[in-house]
DNA sequence: TATGCCGCGGTTGTCAGACAATCTGTTTCA
DNA sequence: TGAAACAGATTGTCTGACAACCGCGGCATA
């Protein structure tokens, strides 16, 4: 409200100028989550940069998972969905280099172990059921069929089970990752397939048998080998399909 | 490589045209860590997009980590850092409503209970004395003046311990909020400084005796006795200082 | 020779204006 | 009554221009 906007935007580019106001906005609660924003060029005159550096500003904090827009309507606070704050992560972990992929293993290992652990304390007996169902339907799988959607499916059901929306929305895009580098195509590999299979029997087991402890360590071992296996494949970039980019 | 981008160029945006291709470049390794990207005008005609819009893609990978420029000089492919790729929870996790917030703790409480217990098993005996001091030092702070400067070196000492960057990248920024809230600077809620003093103590008493699973536990443990005072109180939006916008 | 200053070219940062594409609500006509 | 056409507002995109800034080479000077 004050007019020494100027003092500080004169060491302050135009661009941060009109985030920091954005903002400002959305943490005082003058904009409340799925409210609808002013139209561009009203922001413009209120923060007094461009129309170029207002959009700039919106673009970082619709990229940050604060803003969505759609042409013709106007822009909006988003719910901030857990899934929504951690669309930055779904961009970035794609374009890691391998050695910066594997340091995420360590809080992978953490959370697919927590993952597990809630899962055998609070699934109910049919999504057991189902999920050892899954671990047989993906062990008869071949490899270069659909064994990749199926191992997904698999691991997202046990996500689901611990019921954190959090967990999940930080575990989703790294294990997206994972899937791409289809390690069990290779021929030379083709035998870590067993491994995997049978890792994730027993994960399955142990979910049914309600041990949360042993379910812990069985995911937390299946994270540590699959980071092992990466690490001496060292395969190269990925392919990328357009979705993921 | 192909023509065919304009193919695409048709049904996609022109920001996400550029976007996409700038991804492509690094996944790809066109563009290694620490490279220096094309001009804009070169990538704008490579692309077939105006400078504006490829400015906005930059923007969106500069948020999330991915891309650094400085004026006159460039722009160039950033290291992706931890630190880097967990930028764009910086800037969210202000933001987020009270509710969307404390949705954040299940995971706070995982992680500050392993680093706790990583703590517990890696740290040095002078570290460990040097974390029962800060503790002392912290219960004697008066709750207005430096206590809350103290309660996060403490708290960054045992986060370091666990020396893992991506894990601690993820707990700033959620730490640093919780700090905005200054619950011990309300007369009412004053006793509840005594409160986290003990268990800071006893934290770094089980961190120095070299107990990771008492470690764990009492981490833990004070993330949610943490978590339901700000339920309890719930206090309304913070007021925030320039640097953390 | 060594050193500090200056200006040049290139790059990013910012702005203004214009037009296209899209959506929403209203009006109009069959 | 219903559907199509219209009008207004808003975002998406492009263009051109200029300012701010950086790095480098040349030049004058001690």
């Amino acid at each position: 409200m004050h007019a020494d906007d100027s003092a500080d935007a004169d060491r302050a580019s135009a661009v941060e100028t009109a985030r920091r106001g954005l903002c400002q906005m959305i943490a005082t609660g003058e904009l409340a989550a799925g409210q609808r924003l002013a139209s561009e060029v009203e922001l413009c005159e209120r923060f007094g940069v461009s129309r170029s550096s207002l959009r700039e500003a919106q673009k970082m904090l619709t990229v940050a998972g604060v803003l969505t827009s759609r042409p013709g309507t106007g822009s909006s606070v988003s719910q901030m969905s857990p899934r929504e704050i951690m669309s930055g992560l779904e961009m970035v972990v794609p374009l890691l280099p391998l050695d910066r992929f594997l340091e995420l293993f360590t809080l992978r290992e953490i959370l697919e172990g927590h993952v597990a652990a809630q899962a055998a304390a609070k699934m109910t007996a049919a999504e057991g059921a189902r999920l050892q169902e899954m671990a047989e339907r993906l062990a008869a799988a071949d490899p270069s069929d659909n064994a990749q959607r199926l191992d997904a499916d698999y691991h997202d059901l046990i996500i689901d089970g611990a019921q954190d929306e959090v967990i999940a929305a930080l575990l989703h895009p790294i294990r997206k990752r994972g899937r791409d580098y289809r390690i069990f195509e290779v021929e030379t590999h083709a035998a870590l397939k067993d491994v995997s299979d049978q890792a994730h029997r027993q994960i399955a087991a142990a979910i049914v048998a309600r041990d949360p402890e042993s379910a812990r360590f069985l995911a937390m071992q299946h994270v540590r080998v699959t980071r092992s296996w990466l690490e001496q494949i060292r395969p190269g970039p990925v392919l990328f399909s357009a979705d993921s980019l």
